[in-house]
DNA sequence: TAAATAGTGTCTCTAAGACAGTATGGA
DNA sequence: TCCATACTGTCTTAGAGACACTATTTA
């Protein structure tokens, strides 16, 4: 109020909580951390915002993440801030959180080169030695992507540009943890006016499968129900 | 990656976005700007983080409203965190906007003697001058609170501790800028079980209404389906 | 007793769940 | 021909919308 206090600024992080589905498994990207704090622990891609390099947070967090897998996600959204005094040794900070989602092929053979970024099963988290808060974070991101499963088609994102229902069935289960009828799901896709029936079909066991892809204008549709817990 | 670059930080702020309905009529708090930049423009309350005073940003957002209200809001969540390099002339910027809602009559009175803050409708926003982008940062939350009024019971924030169902349907009725049923709307307050049913009725111009209250432990509840657009 | 607001009973409507039945590929 | 997986038809179910009906207060 007095007018030209000096006041102490906190440390600003852009952080990247990045989601693929693989062998049914949900999965997140982690890095080891070459350096202090929490050096050989991992940790979520992220940094500091570089002003000449960033038009917004968004980009930071792009770039972050195209540092470390080469790639862009196919979905990202801002999941929180976290702050505090304690949560990191340097003093007090403030972590923007984002949330996104890739196809697991996108990245895998990227990634394979690059020794300290790895696909961590969120089952195994508890137990690595992991940096911050950053678990929290993750189940923080984990709950958001499970709720926004139930009223909209977000995992998508999780496969490639053609897939099947069978396989959007399969990433959606992982995510939610629970058997879904490929009726509800098929019905949604037809209301969301979402995708195009491309002209192939694929093998999967038994009849061949239909292939679906995005619409190139396609604006991701909220249910006006969610999925039953 | 290499190590020690300087990097510029940017400005970082809080700012809230206050909600009420009065007079069925869906309002905001604006504080009219002492200083550049933007001075005289009507702007939305906030400023910057206080490590000595302020244990995580929440607390800042709350501090700030209370030093423009002389009260804490009844709800509080993170809207959404907006960057750039020119919505602010001082440099980039980055704002934490936060997305509050309190009775009227809470602050009214203290308001009164504050000349410096004021309710705005939310109508009449267009026809003022506003710093930055906040006019954007209300709509969006606008937007937001929309939507989880479809959802949830939130609007219950807007109102004293002890309210009827009358009261809450007409508050709902202002933020969805739809008719809803009363049937609905009583169904939900059963069905959430957020609710304690007073021994108190008040008078209303015919049948005495019966009041509520939330229970003290309530969680808002958010439902699986949304009321009809 | 009329007007006004509170509250109930109950039918309709919509979209999800369940599940049996059909279709079509590969071994 | 059998099995596996893809897809469809259709009944059930849960909860919102519509709306007429009853209840209780003040003027």
């Amino acid at each position: 109020m007095a007018g030209h206090e000096i006041i102490k600024k906190p440390l600003f992080t852009v952080d990247s909580v990045l989601f693929t589905v693989h062998e049914d498994t949900l999965k997140v990207l982690m890095v080891k951390r070459a350096q202090q704090p929490f050096q050989g622990a991992w940790g979520l891609p992220g940094g500091f915002i570089d002003i000449d390099l960033d038009q917004n947070t968004d980009m930071t967090a792009r770039r972050k993440l195209a540092d470390k897998t080469g790639f862009t996600p196919n979905y990202l959204e801002q999941l929180q801030v976290i702050s505090g005094p304690d949560r990191d040794p340097r003093g007090f900070s403030v972590t923007l959180a984002y949330f996104a989602l890739v196809a697991h092929q996108s990245v895998a053979s990227h990634i394979d080169s690059v020794e300290m970024a790895c696909w961590i099963p969120v089952s195994k988290l508890k137990e690595l030695t992991t940096a911050f808060d950053h678990r929290q974070i993750i189940e923080l991101s984990r709950q958001r992507l499970k709720q926004k499963t139930l009223y909209s088609l977000l995992p998508v994102f999780c496969l490639p540009q053609k897939f099947t229902i069978g396989q959007l069935m399969a990433v959606i289960e992982t995510i939610i943890e629970k058997p879904l009828q490929r009726k509800s799901l098929m019905r949604r896709i037809e209301a969301s006016e979402m995708f195009e029936i491309s002209n192939e079909k694929i093998s999967s066991g038994g009849r061949l499968a239909q292939l679906y892809s995005l619409k190139l204008d396609a604006n991701i549709v909220n249910f006006e129900r969610n999925l039953s817990i």
